[in-house]
Formats: C-alpha cells, structure tokens, sequence
DNA sequence: ATAATTTTGTCTTTATTTTAACAAAAATAC
DNA sequence: GTATTTTTGTTAAAATAAAGACAAAATTAT
C-alpha cells in the first residue's frame, strides 16, 4: 500500500509542473492568450512532444489546430499544483534564510501564508518579520496544536532538524520543506521536500571540472 | 562539438555523488573505516547496485570481500567534485539570502570563498558580512575584472537577475549559482546551475494533494 | 464552401536509467 | 591451510522516460 498506488504520474512529469506554470505566468502576464506546443517548447527548451504528453497526464487540455488556451491552462496547472488551497505555514529557524523565505511576498501570492517563525535565540524572540512573529521555539508544541498547520519549514542547523522533525511528527502537520541538510526521518504520510544547497553546490563544482575530469 | 562529448556521466549519477560525500563524511565522523555498498545502500537509500554502479563510472573504488574505504572514497568523491580546488565566489544581492550563503560557513570548509556581496542598497553597502564586505553594484565590472572569480551567486530579485548574468556573461567567471526564480541566457561555456524554490515549494503543494487529485 | 495548414492526443520506437544476476577476488572462519 | 562467506565490478534484463510519427480534428486561407 505505498504512496505509489495512488500515483501513475512519474516525479520527472512533477518536477517540470512548476515550470510550465511559471511561463504560462509570463505568457499571462504579456497578454498571449494561445500557444502551441512547439512555440511553449522554443521558450521553456523542453521538446513540443514532450509537453504534449506531460500535460496529458491530467487531461486533454488543448485543441488540435489551436493549441493551447494560457489563461485555462495555467489555471488547470495550479489547480494541479494545489494552488487552489491555502496552507499554513510555519517556518523554523529565523535566521538569514527562515527571514528570506518569510520576506517573499510571492508564496504569500500561492496561498502559503506564514503564521510564524520559531526560534531559540533571545534577540530574535518577539521580533517581527512583516507582521509575522518570531516566537519562542518551548512554544512550537502549543502553537501546532491550536492551529492547523499544513507545512513546516526547517531553517533550523543540521544538528537541531531531527529534534524539531520529532516534535512535528506527533502534530497534524502534513509536509515539511526541509533546508537543512541532512535527511529526516518523518512518520508515515509525512511528505519531505529537500533543498539541499550544498548539493546543489557541489554539482556545480562538478560542472565546472568535468571537462578536464574526463579528458585528464 | 556539444558539452555531452566530454561527458558520458549521466547527470542522474552526477547528482547523487554530493549525497555520497554527505554520508561518507559522516562515517568518517563517527569513525568507520570500511563500508560495503550494502550497508551504504541501507544508510543512503539508494540500492546497493546503484551505488556499486555509480562509483565505478569513476573507477573502481572498492575491493572484494572487503568494501570500500571510507577515508578513501570520501577523498576521492571529494576530488570528482572539484573540492581539491579553492573557488573564488562573489554574490549579488545581499538581502536575507545572500547574507544567509555568505554566513555558511560550511562552504568556506569546502573551499568556496566569498571575496564579496554587491547590492544596489545604499543601507547594506559598507556593510561586512563576517569579514566580507557589501559593495556597491556599480563596483562588479570593476572588481570581477580585477579579481578572477569563479563563481557567480545570484540571490538578486528576478527582474535583475539577467542584467547582471549580462555583465557576468563578458567577464571570466565560471559558474552561475542562480536563485533567482527566471532561466538565464548565459555565454557559452557558462555552466549554471538553478535554485529555484518556488518550484520547489510547488512540487511539495502537488505532492500533498496528489492522493485526493488522483482518486477525486 | 473547399483546400491547405496547423496542432493535438496517442501510439510506437528509441534511449536512458535502474535493478538483478553472477563470476572472480578477497576476507574471514574454522 | 582450506572452506565458507562476503563483496566487488560488470554484464544482462527490466523498467522508466523521452522522442518520433501520424491520424484525426480544428483552424485558417482562398
């Protein structure tokens, strides 16, 4: 009974939602009320043939001769995405990063609004970030009971992301975004998603030595 | 005369080998000489023979009966990785995110050195991060032609991001690390790689809704 | 109104990626 | 010292993902 009985959609086809989103927004934004296939494949470098068959995955939602209609389109996408919800969301950890991720306004736009920020140093307890609080972390257990809270951000240092991760898998929270590097352990239906920056570093490294990598 | 010729590492396998080093620093912390890829397997998550595979599009790493060496496969992914060598990073943008890279120290350990920040903030330029300094944006052609610096970190908002990939596309830098939420057009040779957290978020909205999506 | 063009949705083929299998080699146990 | 176990490196098979092909349908041009 693993989550992938009730998935036939491969995460490759997930992970490229997003982006079709994102241009469909600027597609939006600059007013184009139709595109093709093809034209989306110039912009977003997928191939034509390749968009037409992740977008079938939910539904036939172009016309042949036509193409596709941005406005419904993106809207079927965020729909898709869940944007269609609001979530609550807590972020701990308000150092520099918890701060960055409180401080754009954007997720607030999709329906993720933060209700608050925890943390253990003194100086940062009872500070506002926009109007959102940084309260105390002794408070996390209380707060996540009284509210309903859809999604936990880990800004919080590597040694300290399993401990909070423990506290969360007792609450109803239902995913964590996790930018703490390491891998956490979470109750079952707990979804996890990772940004981890240093991999991401390192695979640039990587990048930038490949070519004498291989040759030398 | 693409990049793919001088590469027949997939970039599947290239994105697990930062994972690898993760885990292998941590045995090396707690101690352990020898692992064999079956024990990995159980620690990491991925199979033992993915992990057997993976190493040896490197070189053949490991010895029979025995496993491999944990202090020397952690140095020799390190050395794949390019973290025999010393990076010198700039980063522009020094609001919340910025500060938060600059901050890592971590980075620093792995040998990229942030020599600067620039911002366009008259608030923020002067100011030090550790011990670098917050420059003004005007100063960038002026320090990257006089500094050599491998990597570019972009935590800039997105309707800057691409004016500055410009100035960085007629400069000797390397490597891109773009947090800004846009795809840049970059000169070639340039290798970028992509940090893109709204994306992210939205795979973790998708994934939470992804039973009711697909049974409703 | 008709012909030509465009473009989707889907089926087929190709390519890539992952998993499984196993001989050969080394370590360990007896 | 020999047998047993472990474990790699590598080959083969299976699974997954991407690209190509094309009929059917709709649009656009004439």
């Amino acid at each position: 009974m693993s989550n992938k009985s009730f998935s036939n959609i491969s995460i490759a086809v997930i992970r490229r939602l997003p982006k079709y989103h994102r241009y469909l927004k600027e597609l939006l934004d600059k007013e184009v009320s139709r595109i093709s296939s093809r034209e989306l494949s110039k912009l977003i470098g997928f191939t034509a043939s390749q968009i037409r068959q992740d977008l079938n995955c939910f539904g036939g939602f172009g016309q042949q001769g036509y193409g596709y209609n941005v406005d419904e389109l993106y809207n079927e996408i965020g729909r898709i995405l869940g944007l269609n919800k609001n979530y609550n969301v807590i972020i701990i950890g308000a150092g520099n990063l918890g701060q960055a991720i409180a401080n754009y306004t954007n997720f607030e736009r999709l329906g993720f609004e933060v209700l608050a920020l925890f943390d253990i140093n003194p100086k940062l307890i009872g500070v506002k970030i926009r109007d959102i609080p940084v309260l105390d972390m002794d408070e996390l257990d209380e707060f996540t009971s009284e509210h309903n809270i859809d999604i936990a951000i880990i800004c919080a240092p590597k040694d300290f992301a399993q401990e909070v991760t423990d506290k969360l898998n007792r609450k109803n929270v239902k995913g964590i975004w996790n930018f703490a590097p390491t891998d956490l352990n979470v109750a079952e239906g707990i979804i996890v998603e990772n940004v981890n920056l240093s991999e991401s570093l390192l695979t640039l490294s990587y990048l930038l030595n490949e070519k004498e990598l291989l040759s030398g």
